[in-house]
DNA sequence: AAAAAAT
């Protein structure tokens, strides 16, 4: 009955084992992570909030957790922890007329959000909740010239001679029977086995360290593609294999070309939307470049930038980085691109998206054009087709599964059609019925509702973390340590945990908000069911987000799980295409429910918000 | 109307 299959539905048996000597006993003071509903509800009794000082990580500057005790102070949630000024009223200012930020005229190309507006500025939305911070756009970069290019090695890819190549026929049939789907000319052979690519030893001996059987149908694929020196789209569900696709193709690229001299930027560089995930992808290399002598460096906003302005004029072949910080130490020249010959675009289209595409132009335009880049994603939505062959020459095209939006098939997906209302009870009930220790990731729209749910789960005794932009970096990284290590097992975060986050054992994800696009459905439930692993995703569906139902039905069918009645219900009342009469009830329905209005009467007893 | 990305 239990579509979670619950093997330790008792809270209290998942309490009496966090309460195990071994966690006692420590010279520091460690706190449980997670006790259980407690009976009263109230803050008797319930831990303290958990203390970063006793845990090793760094002290985050603005805390961030309420106080069990005295939940309406002491709640700081802004940047800093100093004014506490957040939202579009807040301290940090909405400056839509802010000073000279021009415009880049006429990029209106919302295909994110979908939001039709109207002619002209295009990007106008942006400032409305904008961060004065962000002067991104009037960085100035040296302008390049690329007249004086030598070429450098690019087709690296040979067959390894004492492997029977496949025949045509076999050709055929492995990729049919793995669903990998190619485009593009002179597409090379797939291969079956590590060694038929001619990796170098140490990559497989990494490989065989790491355990690896045999390549994942992406790598089978995307590493010859990528080793003849081409450029590439490839698509692939999360978790499988997509980073190591594209990373060990770059040191064998690295090792091919000339040695880096007393002033060379990296060779390769990755690009990626999150500074987690680029953090993860750089742990990823570190695993293997340490035995090649290839050195990598993770280039990210809030975090010193001593280290890594030391790590790249010491020189780096790999680096990998977010796009804001990257533009800063270009401004700053602390670091060039003129040697990047392998540029990697990683959750490819959320980094085509409105919010980053000037930036990525901006980085590209200090890149050679004839260098090779990599486009990868799990979803491969139209509206940036024509965007991305924009930065792509005569790329190859690899994609693993159907070229529709598709979910992770050993997800099981759970969609249920409730009310705003309804969703912190359903949670509680969920996590009543789940809890054993294993992870659950709980998806929110905004900062704030994911502030807002997880201060009223703490209170009510679970002890949730969260993690979203707001929060500053050292205590994004306490809290996705703690989860990861399992210590504390429930993470409520924004869509900045969406996409690409490797954590092991993620049993289920809560959809708690229904996220904004399709896209982002599949790239949040792919948190669980990693690497073959089975995993239950769990939907919260409101009226507000009846437009999605046709295509998230389209998506439960073709992963071949139940559609509720009531989901279909909704496809006759309100169509997918626009304008239908509910998106205009917006304002006044929309955002109610969700714990968030503060007109709203908590469910948990009446404590102020 | 949202998130993310620099100080």
């Amino acid at each position: 009955m239990n579509p979670y299959d619950n093997r330790y539905s008792d809270p209290d048996s998942y309490r009496h084992r966090h309460h195990r000597s071994d966690l006692m006993g420590q010279k520091t003071p460690v706190v449980p992570t997670m006790i259980g509903p407690v009976p009263h509800g109230g803050g008797a009794g319930v831990p303290p909030p958990p203390s970063f000082a006793g845990r090793g990580g760094p002290p985050p500057v603005g805390g961030g957790y309420p106080a069990f005790e005295r939940p309406s102070s002491g709640f700081s949630v802004g940047r800093g922890g100093g004014g506490g000024g957040r939202g579009f009223s807040g301290g940090r200012g909405s400056n839509f007329h802010g000073g000279d930020r021009r415009n880049d005229a006429g990029r209106g190309r919302g295909w994110n959000s979908g939001s039709g507006r109207g002619g002209g500025g295009g990007r106008g939305g942006r400032f409305g909740g904008g961060d004065p911070r962000r002067e991104l756009d009037n960085i100035a970069l040296p302008k390049q010239d690329f007249g004086d290019l030598v070429p450098f090695e690019k087709n690296l890819y040979f067959e390894n001679p004492s492997i029977r190549a496949m025949s045509e026929h076999e050709v055929v049939t492995f990729r049919a029977r793995r669903e990998i789907t190619v485009e593009g000319h002179d597409v090379p052979r797939p291969i079956r086995i590590f060694h038929e690519a001619n990796f170098p030893d140490y990559c497989l001996q990494v490989i065989a360290k790491l355990g690896f059987v045999e390549p994942t149908p992406i790598q089978a694929q995307g590493w010859p593609m990528a080793l003849k020196g081409r450029d590439l789209i490839g698509i692939a569900e999360t978790g499988s294999g997509k980073t190591l696709a594209y990373l060990l193709p770059a040191f064998v690229h690295v090792a091919a070309q000339p040695r880096l001299v007393h002033g060379d930027g990296p060779i390769v560089l990755v690009l990626a939307p999150t500074r987690e995930l680029a953090v993860q992808i750089q742990e990823e290399a570190l695993k293997f470049g340490s035995k090649a002598n290839i050195r990598s460096t993770c280039i990210y906003g809030g975090a010193p930038k001593g280290p890594q302005i030391r790590d790249l004029q010491r020189g780096v072949e790999i680096v990998i980085a977010t796009p804001g910080r990257l533009i800063d130490m270009l401004g700053a020249q602390h670091v060039n691109l003129r040697r990047v010959t392998y540029l990697v675009l990683d959750e490819a289209d959320r980094m085509l998206d409105m919010g980053f595409e000037p930036q990525i132009r901006k980085i590209v335009s200090q890149i050679r054009p004839d260098r090779q880049t990599l486009y990868w994603s799990a979803t491969w939505p139209r509206e940036v087709e024509a965007l991305a062959r924009h930065f792509l020459h005569n790329p190859y095209k690899v994609i693993i599964g159907s070229q529709d939006l598709k979910a992770n098939q050993s997800i099981k997906q759970v969609v249920e059609v409730m009310m705003d209302l309804e969703k912190y009870k359903r949670l509680i009930k969920l996590l009543k019925e789940v809890m054993d220790g294993s992870r659950i990731l709980i998806f929110m729209e905004t900062k704030k509702g994911c502030d807002q749910v997880t201060r009223q789960l703490r209170m009510d005794g679970w002890a949730a973390l969260s993690i979203h932009g707001d929060k500053n970096q050292a205590e994004r990284d306490w809290v996705l340590a703690e989860f990861k290590s399992g210590r504390s097992p429930i993470m409520t975060a924004t869509d900045v945990a969406a996409r690409g986050l490797d954590v092991k054992d993620i049993k289920c994800v809560v959809n708690y908000d229904f996220p904004s696009s399709l896209e982002d459905y599949v790239h949040r439930i792919g948190r669980t069911g990693r690497a073959g692993a089975r995993g239950t995703a769990l939907t919260f569906f409101t009226e507000s987000n009846a437009k999605f139902a046709r295509d998230l039905i389209k998506i439960l069918q073709e992963a071949g799980q139940i559609v509720p009645p009531s989901l279909s219900a909704m496809t006759r009342s309100a169509g997918s295409f626009g304008g239908n009469f509910r998106s205009r009830g917006r304002g006044g329905f929309g955002n109610r429910g969700m714990i968030s209005g503060s007109n709203t009467v908590p469910l948990g007893a009446g404590r102020p918000w």
